[in-house]
DNA sequence: CGTCTCATTGAAACTCCTCAAAGGGCGTGG
DNA sequence: CCACGCCCTTTGAGGAGTTTCAATGAGACG
């Protein structure tokens, strides 16, 4: 059930067959999110954290005027709001932005986890800086890399990403976003988003259609991206 | 020495004497770093962490051509690259912006506080997550806010944050930053942040002039910025 | 007192946005 | 099973915000 989010956790640490366990025991319940629903709201009280089983769903802010800046993009195995553990409220949304199956972890889980396992509290730990450095790196593309290299740069990260849980390969993965969502992820407008796709297309780059990004030139798309997934930290580290 | 560490932490966080102690048990020793020096490139392995004690430093990523972005600002009392105690290698640089006194912490004293100390190993965790909602924040001035209100957001945090370890009054504060510093940390240019300040003066709302941040009108400047200070977890939590 | 960096200003260019309209795909209901 | 409606995509034209290039002014430091 949490195997996704075993694999991406076994990609980078080494866990014992009773760390394991552990983190089985941390799911109280499994629920079914439909899509479009925004499940927790900046400012409230919570109580547990989400594990994203299925689907895919996003951090987001907005203004007054009604502009949306989606901060990062869940994928299958991400625990989406590990950080509500410690915040209590956030001030940010969370949204689905497919029909989502999540894992409700209580909060009075992770707190025991922090006294009777420190590993495992280090590996969490580690899971919420790595959100951090993939908000960094969205800095870096949202202030200094223009339409098309943004475009690039998220869709090779989430094709990494996506290729962690084995839902990628080197020919493409299904991405069941619209160019609104990319707009609201890349700080830009549907409109842009639509012409810049269209750049790499026609450079035979990638093509996004029918919810699926086909990749036809991945050297090609990480050197106009200036793409290096050390941000993911995707190598084995010892915490 | 700690002092405004301290500060900060006794703000959101109630800690005992014993683990007063505990905190000032981490630091091995205190360094002077002169201004503009990277203290911590990309990449490298590292084996302590660094508390900032005076000055500002930053965090920033550059892109090939030399265009550079600031991911985050530091002021005393801040522990700067505290998540390289998880992530062992950071997909930034640390830059000292102006003459800086700084405590280093090993990473085997964090070690050794995440088996003995749950609680300030959850407070620790606390301010890593806190690093990353103002990363969010900043994904949303880039991605949405125009620059005007970006660079008014900016002042308005800086101002949060600086009083928080008592070096901001209602008045204004002292910041030695440049107008192309303030450039990399907002996606702008030189130019246009020089463009900008001036439309901040004209409105009678703010003057940044000489290293001094001049508040005529924090109501108005909140007003342009959108500033709603949720996002820097002001208020006392129990982790 | 000269030098260097930072701040300031103007004019032209460019990227991206806004507004508008038409075209496609898909599900639902008649 | 087709038609309708709805949302998403695509394209065009004009406009706004920001950048680029260039030059001058001001302040700090040796």
């Amino acid at each position: 059930m949490i195997e996704k989010h075993l694999m991406r956790t076994r990609a980078r640490h080494s866990i014992t067959p009773e760390e394991e366990s552990a983190i089985h025991a941390l799911v109280r319940e499994v629920r079914e999110v439909p899509a479009r629903t925004t499940l927790i709201h900046a400012g409230e009280r919570i109580h547990h954290s989400t594990m994203l089983l299925d689907g895919l769903m996003c951090r987001y802010k907005d203004l007054k005027d009604g502009q949306r800046q989606i901060a990062e993009l869940h994928v299958p195995g991400d625990f989406v709001d590990l950080h509500s553990f410690s915040l209590k409220r956030l001030d940010h949304n969370i949204m689905a932005l497919t029909p989502c199956r999540v894992a409700l972890v209580p909060h009075d889980r992770l707190q025991a986890l922090t006294e009777n396992h420190p590993h495992l509290t280090r590996i969490y730990w580690f899971s919420t800086n790595l959100d951090a450095a993939i908000h960094r790196e969205w800095e870096l593309s949202l202030g200094r890399r223009d339409a098309v290299s943004r475009l690039a740069h998220l869709l090779c990260e989430l094709h990494s990403r996506l290729a962690l849980v084995g839902m990628a390969d080197d020919a493409g993965y299904r991405l069941k976003l619209t160019q609104s969502d990319l707009a609201e992820c890349l700080g830009l407008t549907p409109v842009h988003i639509n012409r810049s796709l269209r750049q790499l297309r026609e450079a035979g780059l990638v093509t996004f259609r029918s919810s699926k990004v086909e990749l036809h030139d991945m050297a090609g798309l990480r050197g106009v991206a200036e793409f290096d997934p050390a941000f993911l930290y995707l190598e084995p580290v010892e915490v």
